[in-house]
DNA sequence: AATGAATGAGCGTTCATTCAT
DNA sequence: AATGAATGAACGCTCATTCAT
């Protein structure tokens, strides 16, 4: 079975892309510079993919299918994990694509586009979070009744939000604020599950 | 021909500039696209700001100095708010400023600056919250201490944050998910006293 | 006798005109950096001067004008210079325009432009030298005979040419070969007086 | 449309680049007005060159190679030229090249660059007359001797200076003295040899 | 699967110049 | 005599994209 190199090629792209768009921006990434950072010639990103928002469009899409399956697993798992073992491990979850979130996060800032990942990406998760509030499947749950969007609400704002935020900011926040990783680490987790988990999963703690 | 004054077309660039930032982003948002909208040439714009870099500069630090001065007024003001008064006040704030305070965010996350932009600006923030919170005056607090630590961390990914997203949010979030200001507005500000305010203010509630 | 200021801020620009052309030729120098440098409004210098042109032309014909009026005392000085002391006299009134004849001599190199001074200021000079030779009246020499025309380019290329080069290029010339200046003027001296002033001068040592 | 291949492409643009620099200067010559001359998209010239300085880098880097070649052949060709044969195929070298070398010579002359290419390009030459001079190997010179140090000086000012003055001005010397180019010519090489040849070869003529 | 060469459009910036004050 | 404000045109350079090979 010969490698062709081919998907080698479009991985290293993609991860190049990533970094970089979460260096500086994906309007402040330059084909360029990802080529060479790829080791490729520039026409070869377009062999790969269509334009430069077909890369970001791609990068933005895998995450949050990955995203999708690691949370499924965890939802279908029977092994009960505890409330701070789920909530490190949707952090983890986070974390590992720490820099692809902060692209998003950028993008779905903008005004005027209607970028949308940052809230299919929400809705995702919060699929997740209530069908397990409520112990039913996800199909049967009714995401047009007030109760989902008032839960929706909370989770986005005060669970999901916070929870990006530290994970794309807290190594310029460590870093501005003087707080070791522990530190920052714990009393987010202190914060976030005082704040957050106390109130919206209280029926099941 | 409309030679109507220095500051008035410093004024317009200013205004136009954060619109155009917010919407594209500041990468995204050309000298040109900005000149024109303000109806002046784009040379002008180089009479008036350094560079491009000069213009958000200037947005940003009007805009920290001028939510200081605001808080600070607050702060100092006898007639005494209740919670949600404040709360709705300092959204308020941030609301007619959720221009900027979107393009801060942007360039916050970017990964390899150092734009330290929204921790100074949540820095000056918290200042007050800690203040009212220990009922001391700002210049006797010690910002080193583990327990300022705590409260910052708490501050900003549970308070400020969730906050910042909900301005800058709000309006693709309602298009997205379907739902009436009146109720956003409503099921935020309840998430946010249930979450947040009720601890860290616990003692002054 | 009140002093305007004018006649100052005139010369102040001229002054630092020179200098900047000098540095970095006429078309690398802009007018900000000149009226910078004055420390006057950009619009100043178009009070002063019709346009950038009127600024180099003065700087030129003044530097011409003055050249002919020092040589011209230097011819009808009775008191009888040798030839040692011609030639330093001479030199040292270039040195005293080094930053002006440099920007003239670059200007001239241009291929396409018709710009004159180079000759017109090698034309003033040789007019005494020849003078000289020939011990007559300026007014009685024939500038179209063959004789002069021989011994206009003789003094061009072998006299006049190597002066200025030595004179705006010394500085550099002894960074680059490291040799000290007393050196580099003895050397230059003696090249000069063994070759070009034995010959066209012949008659008259 | 003309994709005619890369080398082809460089080249022109090398060569109108030449010949646009020595018409306007460096500086006054726009890479817009080099692209057109070329042919080509202003952008080409950024595939082929790092920027305007790679263009002239280039060009005098490649001259300078090129005479250093032309004169390495003259001094180990064993057909002995007589001296007027050897200035003549020198003056041709440099005629040859006339335009570039005048664009080395209004770069030297600014006061400010530390452009050392005329330095350089002259420096490369005295080595082969000086060899000649000394009948030695070029390997063998000590170049920091005060005896080459007093030769150079020599050879630069009232040799090589002289030399490339008369063929980057002497068209513009006959048409401003009405002098026809053959006796432009005669007058010039009688003079230099007269004075220079006569003096720093005087042991092999 | 990948590249060298090229491009039109646009970038941020500076240019010499004008003019009402 | 001098300036603050403004401009159209040009600057050097980079952009995302194309296409023959």
């Amino acid at each position: 079975m010969p490698r062709t190199g081919g998907d080698k090629t479009k991985a290293k792209i993609l991860r190049m892309a990533e970094k970089l768009f979460s260096e500086n921006g994906f309007a402040g990434t330059g084909i360029e510079k990802i080529a060479r950072a790829a080791g490729v010639n520039k026409a070869t990103l377009y062999y790969h993919f269509k334009d430069k928002n077909d890369i970001i469009h791609t990068l933005l899409e895998t995450m949050i299918k990955d995203i999708d399956t690691t949370l499924h697993q965890v939802v279908t798992d029977n092994t009960s994990m505890g409330i701070r073992e789920k909530l490190n491990f949707e952090l983890k979850s986070y974390l590992d694509r720490k820099n692809i979130i902060a692209v998003m996060l950028m993008e779905s800032l903008k005004n005027d586009t209607t970028t949308d990942y940052l809230f299919k990406f929400a809705a995702k998760i919060v699929q997740y979070h209530y069908g397990a509030s409520q112990n039913r499947e996800l199909s049967e749950i009714d995401y047009t009744c007030d109760n989902f969007k008032k839960y929706m609400v909370n989770e986005f704002f005060t669970g999901i939000g916070p929870s990006l935020l530290f994970i794309t900011l807290k190594d310029k926040y460590r870093n501005y604020f003087s707080v070791s990783e522990e530190q920052l680490n714990e009393y987010f987790i202190e914060a976030f599950i005082k704040n957050h988990l106390t109130n919206h999963n209280s029926p099941k703690l």
